[in-house]
DNA sequence: AGATAGTACTAGACAGTCTAGTTCTCAGGA
DNA sequence: TCCTGAGAACTAGACTGTCTAGTACTATCT
């Protein structure tokens, strides 16, 4: 229900990495003018809504109320809707990226594969099925006829982009004869789906229940990487 | 576009073959009244506007003016507008689990398993993919907030019963001893989204795209196939 | 002075209802 | 087999109430 994600209620100056908005997280200096502020309170406001009701399922009044922030405000800020919910999704996709950015370090180095196979999977499986981002894929999905550009701009960025890394980490791994890869595009997308593909579609479309533990969530991950590794890893490498 | 998918009655006077004399369905007489002919018109309307601009895209003026019907007819067959969209959705659950249901004939004969699963995994994808479908899963997972016990229902009763047929197939299979399977439910899952996932995630996001080629996704569908076995054939079944 | 709040307003969409008049269906009589 | 009439089903469109995107205007704040 509630879910926050970007720290919604407040405005920016909680040291939090709120801002999901146009701001990127890192780079800190929130923009200390009150325009600027009122402008991430209603990126903060908006997210919290149409992640939580959809597009069609939000209005400019809920957003403005829950900014706290006048509605002529939201569109001194946003020109219109549709404006205003690319500017939410390129805020998270932003926010995405720089989130897979970081993962793949600690990666490569000579140790035991099939262990640091398992702990990346399950970093990425539990990064993927925090809430906020379930709501997003749904979120997007839902309203993909409505924006298909935004749709593919997702698409391309958020996931894509893991995808690419990982083609390029299994080319690596199989030029050092650890791994057996002839296309490592596919053996991305399928190290990607076979940790994600089982929890990620049950949460599609089994909206009310309570997230999946963590337990079970690593035993889908492990098991992703049992089987990847039975396809694509030298006999030897168990 | 037009895809009028929907139940056992074909639509009412589609162009093609005026069907008003004599048309027998396939089975069960199709409600020959003027009434039921009405209904079923406005089903095949709503099913697909529904899936052409989801739930809150579509209006019941559409639905009527496609169906060629009045308002007032469409509201004396269904209450609202909730359970006309239930009513559609249901429809298309039935006709693709009977879909589904004649599907696993000639398993299980004691030729080539890769190629037995090869073959049927093509088809599998091949199905999944049709356009109505795809779009249904999009209607339905962008409706999921407001519709819960839809989607949950959708999951439960058309993927899910699918895959309920693979593990009991592969627990045959490995009782015979030409798969080695721990966890049949687990190997149904991982043989699913190995031929779905990567299309079919593509599909939901790509919404303008041109459907992918058969070839592409009989690729697809080979390469889960070979990872699947790899992963659960006995080491000499290749 | 410039940004914001608050609120009232416009214009249009849409679910669902109502009414008055029309068409279809079908039983039963010739 | 054809006719007929009653009643159910249907049509067309106006109508209500509600909701929402977006605008206008004035008072207030910093």
């Amino acid at each position: 229900m509630g879910e926050h994600v970007v720290d919604a209620g407040r405005a920016v100056e909680d040291g939090g990495r709120a801002g999901v908005g146009t701001d990127p997280g890192p780079r800190a200096a929130p923009e200390r003018g009150r325009s600027a502020r009122k402008r991430q309170a209603i990126l903060d406001a908006a997210c919290t809504v149409f992640l939580r009701d959809g597009y069609g399922g939000t209005s400019m009044d809920n957003i403005a109320a829950l900014a706290r922030v006048s509605k002529q405000t939201v569109y001194k800020h946003f020109a219109d809707k549709q404006r205003l919910f690319t500017a939410v999704i390129d805020g998270v996709i932003d926010a995405a990226e720089s989130d897979g950015q970081e993962m793949l370090d600690g990666l490569l180095t000579s140790g035991d594969l099939g262990e640091q196979l398992r702990h990346y999977a399950r970093r990425h499986l539990a990064v993927i099925m925090q809430p906020h981002i379930v709501q997003m894929r749904r979120v997007i999905i839902g309203a993909a006829d409505q924006f298909p550009e935004l749709a593919r701009s997702w698409y391309e960025r958020a996931p894509a982009r893991g995808r690419a890394a990982f083609a390029a980490l299994f080319s690596e791994l199989a030029r050092q004869g650890r791994l057996r890869v002839s296309d490592p595009e596919l053996a991305a997308e399928h190290f990607n789906w076979l940790i994600l593909s089982i929890p990620l579609n049950r949460a599609m479309f089994r909206v009310d229940d309570e997230p999946p533990a963590v337990a079970e969530l690593d035993y889908y991950a492990d098991e992703g990487v049992r089987v990847f590794l039975a396809a694509y890893a030298p006999a030897l490498s168990r």
